[in-house]
Parts: C-alpha cells; structure tokens; sequence
DNA sequence: TATAAAATGTACCAAATGTTACAACCCGAT
DNA sequence: ATCGGGTTGTAACATTTGGTACATTTTATA
C-alpha cells in the first residue's frame, strides 16, 4: 500500500495532490520496500539504479572511506528521497552506506521508471531539477565558506553574508557548537575568536543575536 | 547564425545531429548575443533566468565578495555552459560576474524555453541532468577532500584514489604548487609532509611519481 | 521552584600549518 | 655547454587552531 498523503510531501512530487501522484505513478513500475532496524539498506559504492524515498521512518547515511571505516553520519527521514544526485551523472554509485534506524518503508523507483515520470509531467521535473540544482548550489556555498583560511574570516563572511546591505544585527539559530561543525573549527576555537572580534570593537554578541559594529573592518578581513 | 557544428558538442546538446540540434531549437525562442573583449556579460547577483551557451570565444568567471573585490577565476570556453547549476533551485542567482576573455558569442536560451526543450528532447533532459548531478557530485568530492583535517590525510586520500586498488605508484601531472593549491595548503607545507611520509617509510617520491610503501598505515591515517 | 542537562566563556598547552628565505636541482632555450 | 626560470627540498620562526578542562550561565523538565 502507497502512503500517498506522506509521498505528495516528499520534495519529488511537491505540488502535486495525493490523487496526482497516483495518477503519476499509475504508469509506473515500482517497488516498495520494507527494512527492518539496522539493517542495511544500500552500500556504499553500489550502482545507483534507482530513486528511493522513504515513505516510513528514518535512515542514517554513513560515509565509508577505502579502509572500511565510517566516517561521517547523515539522517534521513520520510518523506525525503535518498542520494537524489547520484541517479544521474558520471559517478552512478551511492557515496554511503545507507541504513535504518527504525523500521523503514521505501518506495523505489527504477531509473528508467523515474525518466519517463520527468518526461510525463513537469512538475516533477521541475521538482527534481530544483532539487538537485539546491544541493549543487548549497555544496557551492560551503566550499566557498571552506575556502576561507581564518576563522575571523569565515565568521565575518558568514555574518556578512546572513546581514544583507542594511541589518546591523543578525540572530543565530544554531548553537555555538553547530555552528562550530558547519565552519569545520572546533567550538573553543569558535568561541574565542568570538571573544576577541568582541573586544576589538567588531561585533557585538548577546546570546544568539550579533551586532555588526565596524562593518569597513569586517570587509577587510575578507580581501585579506 | 547559429553555429550547429559547435552546439552540437556542447553538454547540453552532446549527443545530437547538428540537424538534431537545429530541429530542437526550432520550436523555441533564443537569442544570439555578441560581447566585445573585456565586456560584463553577467553581473554576480543577477538573476539567472536563461542558460548561455557559449558558441564562440572564452570567458572568464570572477566571485565578488560584498566588498567588492574578486577572489578566485575560472575560464570557460565555447562549447560549455554557464552556471548550468543555477538555473534552477533556490538560488536563482549568478554566483560569479562573468565576463568576455576574447570577442564572445553566445546563445541565450530563457528558462522557459529551456524547459520546453527538455520536455520535449529526452536526449537533452538526460544531458541536463548528467550536467548538474556531475556538477554536485564534483562538489561532493572536493568538499569530502577539504574535510580531512591534516595534510597527511589529504596527501594519504589522494594517492589511495587514484592509486585504486591495485597500483603502488602514482603518477602526478601537477606540479607541486598546484597541487598544494588544490589541497588548500601551502606549498612548503606540503612538500615538507610529503618528506616526512617518506623518512617513515609510508611513500617514496621521486619527481612526479609516488610509490605506495605502506598502504595499511595509509589507510589508518585516514580512520583515525 | 528545584534540579539536571545543555550551552557558553575561558584558559592552557601541544600540534599543525603558514610565512619567509634560501640552496639544490631540473629542464628548455640560446 | 651554459644560462635562466621554474620546481623542489628544507629550515627557522610566528600564528593559528585543536584538544582538554573547568567554571558559569541558560534552558528544559520534573
């Protein structure tokens, strides 16, 4: 039984009402899955073949490097799809090793299914090519973040940046130590710095709200 | 004029018969567009809602900070798109400024027009789609390399890649500056870790060729 | 309100990297 | 063969950052 209510959320066929997306994959052939908790549901370097999306419950995603060691962890949850980038392109592999964390449902949808469903209705394709175009983008994003050397540079751009042209103030969602992990520095380090832009007169920080107090010195940090 | 000769190589087209190319382009409106040397042809900011593809001459692609000064430079040539990644998504924005390295040719096709084209060219949905997914996972890639903290990691990564399984030497076509750019460290840096990977017994360099000694310690490098 | 858990601000030291400088080497052009 | 430019190896020193530890404040929850 398809869970259409939860698949018309899923950013593959947003827009479209539950008897849409019936109607959408009328045509189709797929599958769905179920997995029970821990157990695996893709490996690392296997051939991506097919769109999956998880209708029921959620996934860890772990990075595994040649030695066989994990690395890094991702979770996913309905209705999101998984390694939506991977469908297409030169490198056709899953980069992780995907599996559940409780007991999992997922529709999958063989590559060749998923084609013609771009090509029927363009909604979906527009779905689909947003979201893979937001995650090039949002990649893009973060490797410029990651290309800056200090970490006094990486908090002026990103204050900058999340400022505009007219704000003085900016609130922080997160907290200082995820923060930390999306600049790739460790929290010390960020609340330091933190500390010293502070008593150099640059910013101003309260909580989770910081003040820009010398915009013209912030810009130079970044020309370097 | 349309340069068919030309399109027809580009990604977005590759594939197709000029003639292919030419019945494709019929039932939609572009426009060709010519720039003088040195002319802006984007401004970074702008909003990107066309593809261009160059048909002639080489660009370059400058990213501005708010400060306004340009950072890093990427050139692009005829037959290859431009910002294909941000034509879509949620970022509707050029990321660079761009502008002519020689006198340019371009075609510009509205994204509208463009949609058409992949609904109605499967040939060209595929391409699109190979496009950005490649552009995401390139993204993916470079991100997982900068996320390694030391530069023995990086420099223990790199080889492994691209020794694969079975090869002990590697082969680097860059020089050593290049390399440690593309690494994100400096290049004295660099030399001095790979001269210490070598007194361990890990590697043995001898020009632009690495020897893979001691793989195992290699691979715990990179766990640990 | 009381209490535990999480978040934050700091301090210290060790490790890694950047910076600058210079010598040795390789390679191509004359 | 020789000269010069680019590449590589190395050293010494300054900076930056990571790691660990702990006190303090805030937030969540009973």
């Amino acid at each position: 039984m398809i869970r259409l209510e939860i698949l018309c959320q899923s950013p593959v066929f947003r827009g479209l009402s539950p008897e849409g997306v019936q109607t959408s994959l009328n045509g189709i052939h797929f599958q769905v899955k179920t997995y029970q908790k821990g157990e695996v549901i893709v490996m690392g370097g296997e051939i991506c073949d097919r769109l999956l999306i998880i209708e029921r419950g959620s996934v860890k995603a772990e990075m595994n490097d040649y030695s066989g060691k994990t690395i890094k962890i991702e979770d996913l949850a309905a209705p999101q799809p998984l390694a939506s980038a991977f469908l297409f392109g030169t490198q056709n592999r899953f980069p992780v090793t995907v599996s559940a964390n409780t007991e999992v449902e997922l529709v999958s949808v063989p590559k060749a299914e998923f084609v013609k469903l771009l090509q029927s209705n363009s909604l979906i394709l527009d779905n689909y090519l947003n979201i893979i175009s937001t995650r090039a983008q949002f990649l893009s994003q973060k490797l410029k973040f990651l290309s800056f050397r200090t970490i006094r540079q990486k908090i002026a751009h990103y204050l900058l940046e999340k400022a505009g042209d007219r704000l003085q103030t900016v609130e922080i969602r997160q907290s200082q130590a995820q923060l930390a992990e999306m600049f790739g520095v460790a929290r010390p380090s960020l609340a330091r710095t933190l500390g010293e832009m502070c008593r150099e007169g640059l910013i101003e920080t309260n909580r989770r709200s910081i003040k820009i107090l010398d915009k013209p010195r912030m810009d130079q940090l970044l020309k370097g």
